[in-house]
DNA sequence: CTAAATGTAATAATAATTATTACAGTTTGT
DNA sequence: ACAAACTGTAATAATTATTATTACATTTAG
């Protein structure tokens, strides 16, 4: 799994810290330590769902769409990094009855795993990350 | 993630699969398609928590030391994988409140869903694979 | 028309995973 | 006693995945 999810969590954090202004990538690439070209890759993934808008040219950026309260992580980690957690499996022997058959099996057992993980991160929301962030901070 | 959790359930079910028997890693390193060194690696993992009995020298191997109805997945993945699926967080700017808290946060919030991810895990035994793995072999 | 931005493709660098080699230790059978 | 067949494990090489960088087309403000 590479650490998409965690990139765009903390890109909707910093434009919920920064509402109502128009940043950069490069202004969250101060905060993400992390390419401004790989967050504007991840930033478009989360402008085509609406979660955040863009804008190109001079004085141009992003901006958060929806109110932090109603952003959940599902959602995020949906978008960046759904069917991540299924285990890679060797392709095994088609030949042996369990080779043949248990990639199928466990992809399946992870696929309805991963919905209760989902289920989890349904109930958090980007407003209850930046609660956290306030009351660490103090 | 690497694939050592899907490994390890393939040699389980394996092993299952031979019950009462004595096979060398080559064996199912010939069902799994992986190095027998690499399996022997995750087997002495699984020999540790005594899921398996292991047996050195000529006529040596492996074999299945619990009944596979008491073999739950969650365990298998704890021993193999466990916080594997905490997101790697870049090292972001300290200097930045969010930059700051977040990895910590993001990281206690992926502990939790983790929980919710193993807790349906335990629902699932090697003995239910072997099952699927026999109706899906007609 | 220029400067400052996004959007995206292509490539390079780095890190993680996997395979392989090597060899020490154990056990069985002769 | 010793050769053959195993496990156990460390060290290294090969491969694959992730991340960073470069390059450049496109859009917009002033």
């Amino acid at each position: 799994m590479n650490s998409d999810f965690s990139i765009a969590v903390h890109c909707v954090a910093y434009l919920a810290k920064h509402q109502n202004q128009r940043v950069t990538s490069e202004d969250i690439a101060q905060s993400v330590s992390v390419h401004p070209v790989r967050l504007r890759k991840i930033l478009s993934i989360l402008r085509k769902e609406n979660i955040i808008a863009s804008k190109e040219g001079a004085k141009g950026g992003f901006s958060l769409n929806d109110q932090p309260e109603c952003i959940t992580l599902d959602k995020i980690f949906k978008i960046t990094s759904q069917e991540t957690l299924v285990p890679k499996c060797p392709d095994s022997n088609e030949n042996c009855v369990i080779g043949k058959h248990l990639s199928d099996i466990l992809i399946h057992i992870f696929q309805n795993a991963e919905e209760h993980f989902l289920n989890y991160l349904k109930g958090v929301t980007i407003q209850d990350i930046m609660d956290q962030i306030n009351y660490a901070d103090c």
